[in-house]
Order: structure tokens, then sequence, then C-alpha cells
DNA sequence: GCATTAACCACAG
DNA sequence: CTGTGGTTAATGC
């Protein structure tokens, strides 16, 4: 496995730039680097929760087990950080990640994450934004969820895909229609009716995983509308 | 009641 | 894994 000294690292997070030398030393001693094959569990709900993980490049998604079905909450795109509300807020995790791509990412112990964020407060006043940004996403996510029926939620996850993880209207789906469905909160079967649905429409380009938004501005509608 | 919506099931490719 | 068709249950005119 390829060592990158974390000074000379080029896939930082925001809060990792402000640290000096000392302490990215103190960060090199106590982070460990690995690397997650699709489909791997990167770590599980109600197993002890034990650092914080750093993900450098790749694709990740945040999932819980409900009483019914798998809920897909989030995807996350690195460099990021990964499972700190896990992390901080309990000793046992409250969901599971899963690497969707290749993920490379670096294990971070507990200790030094918070001896950080006790002694310098750029550090922790990045941390805090990304927490932040989470948590909005997770008021907008809520909303999506209750108040919209199976198009608008299923367009407000492409629209999702499409602004905060691909940053493209063309993408590869990196994920199976049934996770898909997890992801908006339908069943496969509603995913697979909606999807050619907005193709007969002429909102989306579909063939196979390869989706492209041709028509942006009704997608957002359908959203909006629910 | 009737229409709409979406989940569930079963059966192909 | 995915698409399709029939069935069913809930909800709102």
């Amino acid at each position: 496995m390829l060592y990158e000294i974390c000074k000379y690292c080029h896939l930082k997070s925001a809060a990792a730039e402000t640290l000096d030398s000392d302490e990215l030393k103190k960060l090199e001693r106590s982070c460990f680097q690995t690397q997650f094959a699709k489909g791997d569990l990167i770590f599980k709900q109600d197993a002890l929760s034990a650092n914080v993980i750093f993900i450098r490049e790749g694709l990740v998604k945040i999932h819980i087990k409900g009483p019914e079905r798998e809920q897909i909450i989030k995807i996350n795109k690195g460099p990021t950080f990964l499972g700190i509300p896990t992390t901080f807020g309990d000793i046992i995790n409250h969901y599971s990640a899963t690497a969707i791509t290749t993920v490379d990412v670096c294990f971070i112990s507990n200790e030094t994450f918070q001896q950080f964020i006790y002694s310098n407060g750029k550090f922790a006043y990045e941390i805090l934004h990304d927490l932040c940004k989470c948590q909005l996403h997770t008021y907008n996510y809520c909303i999506n969820h209750l108040q919209k029926q199976g198009p608008g939620r299923l367009a407000d996850a492409l629209l999702y895909l499409a602004n905060e993880i691909f940053n493209d209207n063309n993408f590869l789906l990196p994920m199976t229609r049934h996770e898909l469905g997890d992801l908006a909160c339908c069943s496969r079967e509603s995913v697979s009716r909606l999807l050619n649905e907005f193709k007969k429409d002429n909102i989306i380009q579909l063939e196979g995983k390869k989706i492209t938004i041709l028509n942006k501005e009704l997608l957002s509608q359908i959203s909006k509308r629910g």
C-alpha cells in the first residue's frame, strides 16, 4: 500500500489544511491509510465505533437498516470526513457506511482528532462547517421524504446526484435501481417506471446506468411540486 | 364509488 | 439485476 506523508498529501480536507507542520506530524503518527473495493462495508450499524474516517477519494453510501427496509441517508464523496456524528454522538454506530466505488480512506484515532479540535480553532471551525452542511442536507431530506410523492422524491434524488455528487448533468449511476429506490424511498419497480416516464417525457436520457438530465428546469419543478 | 398512487408479487429476459 | 403486468391497499375527491 502506497504510504503518503500527510504533509504532502494532495487530498487533504479543508480542516487538515489548517494544521501546522507539528500537528501534521502528529496526524501522521495516528493515521492509517487503506483502500476499500466497491461493495465493501467500511463500518457497520450497531457495532462499536472506533475511529474518525477520512475519505480521500471515492463514493460512500451512508445507510440505516430500518424495520421495513434499507434506507440510504446520503452519498458521501471524498475528500470528506465520514462518520463524525456516529463517532462523537455515541459509542455505537447509528448507521453503516459502504463503498460504492473504490475508496481510499484514512483512519484517524479519536484522541488525535479530539486534540486538534481542542487546540486548533480553525480546524474545529472547518469540521463544524461540514457538520452544519450535513445537517442542512438532512432537513431537506426530511421534507423531501415526508411531504413529496414518488416522482418528486426521485427527481430530488437525481438532482442531488447531478448537483452535489457529480457536478454534471451526465453521469453513470453508481448503484442499482434497488439502491436508487432506497435513496429516493420507493420500490425498485417504481424507480423503473418513473425513470421510463421521465425518459418518455424527454426529461432525462436513459441508457442502462447512464443518465443525462435533459430538462433540468422541469425536473426541478417536479421536485418542488412533489 | 371512482380515480390515483405506489407497494407487492410473479414471471421473464 | 431489471422491466412489465396484474393485484391490492390507502387516500382523496
